[in-house]
DNA sequence: TATAGCTTGTGAAGGATTTCACAAGCCAAC
DNA sequence: GTTGGCTTGTGAAATCCTTCACAAGCTATA
């Protein structure tokens, strides 16, 4: 298959979840364009990206909702079920833990995991902390293959070796340092600073502009 | 000023987190290889970068760590304070407002809010939460610019609206639905979901190409 | 069966971003 | 001061992504 944008793939995530909503409403069909009025880009674009996987639509008359959510869904990996573990149940880990939205898509919170002998044993929402020396055995045992990584700067890097060797084959970093992976390993990194940082570029680039 | 691309800015904020490691080890230059390298880019690329704000290098030598330091501060809008507002007081928001990583950058949370009277009051690392009712009127005092909205999709694009009127003109979304801004208003959204999706797609796409 | 009214799927055009490649310029050594 | 070794800044080329525009095809109606 010819390489895939991520902005193709974010819309795609993005369209996924109004259609669901329709679903949900019992509308049956939808056409491009107001699937692009939603998700604020074109009916082009919403058709661009369909067409690299195949044509899902009906002419004249749009698409039928039930399947297109099927096909979305498998184009994204989301028919099946996918363990995973969460690594530092600090602010942000346990926060995650607790997120009702995962299991409606697909993800199947496992395991999570501390350092502090302190957390290890506390309860968090149905799961019971588990110390990091069992990391590696619970990937292997449970087939994790994706961890989100929400420990401390200084421990990100050494935890991410560890679980990269014992299976995990996607990465998604809430530890505010760049971080290297091996080669058939994906990595996305959440920034909140970055994030703020784009915002205040615009914030700043806005007022100059209105002044000259 | 040309437009400028977000990929542009989210490099240039992964620079500055460079560049302070490198002079907090009181390294005074760097090149644009060294940079590139440590981002995952090229040095073509880091130029290029630079280039759209000035020249900030020195032929032969590199780039003065301090200088390009305050240059990147000012062109992200670093080098003033910048006073933020969460909304919100659930489990991400209360990691948020908790999170060290914002004052080292010059974001100062100013206030949290919630709806929930059982939570209004309450202490959260040196900031009480306050009722969502004082959201206009905190905004206005403190001047406010930025907010972090961490509430239930439902009540997402109704507050997003009430602080926008009160001149609110970036904010980092949290709750999974997409959202309208007004003209004029910067919003970033941070969805955990699509996050993951992308990362299953990269998985799913992986283990198609590898049994064709 | 023919027609009118929509909507898809997709090459081609256009626009944006990244990479290339090299002239210009600085520093250090002698 | 001259030379050699580096590194920047930047047009031009290449690549990637989005938008345009229209033929093809479906549905409904008569």
């Amino acid at each position: 298959m010819k390489h895939i944008a991520e902005s193709t793939v974010r819309r795609l995530s993005l369209y996924l979840r109004f259609l669901e909503e329709f679903d949900a409403r019992e509308q049956t069909t939808i056409s491009s364009g107001e699937l692009a009025r939603l998700g604020g880009t074109t009916s082009a674009q919403v058709r661009k990206d369909l067409s690299f996987f195949g044509s899902f639509g009906k002419r004249g008359l749009g698409y039928i909702v039930a399947e297109l959510i099927s096909a979305i869904r498998a184009i994204l990996g989301l028919d099946k079920s996918w363990p995973l573990v969460i690594i530092g149940a600090g602010k942000i880990g346990a926060a995650l833990a607790q997120y009702r939205g995962f299991s409606s898509r697909g993800f199947m919170v496992v395991g999570v995991y501390d350092r502090d002998p302190a957390r290890v044993g506390q309860r968090l929402d149905g799961l019971t902390i588990r110390s990091q020396d069992e990391l590696e055995r619970d990937i292997v045992r449970l087939q994790a293959k994706i961890a989100v990584l929400s420990v401390p700067g200084d421990a990100a890097q050494a935890l991410l070796d560890r679980v990269t060797k014992a299976g995990i084959r996607a990465v998604l970093n809430f530890a505010p340092v760049p971080l290297r992976v091996p080669k058939g390993v994906t990595l996305r990194a959440v920034n909140m600073a970055t994030e703020l940082e784009i915002l205040t570029f615009a914030l700043t680039k806005r007022v100059e502009s209105d002044t000259h």
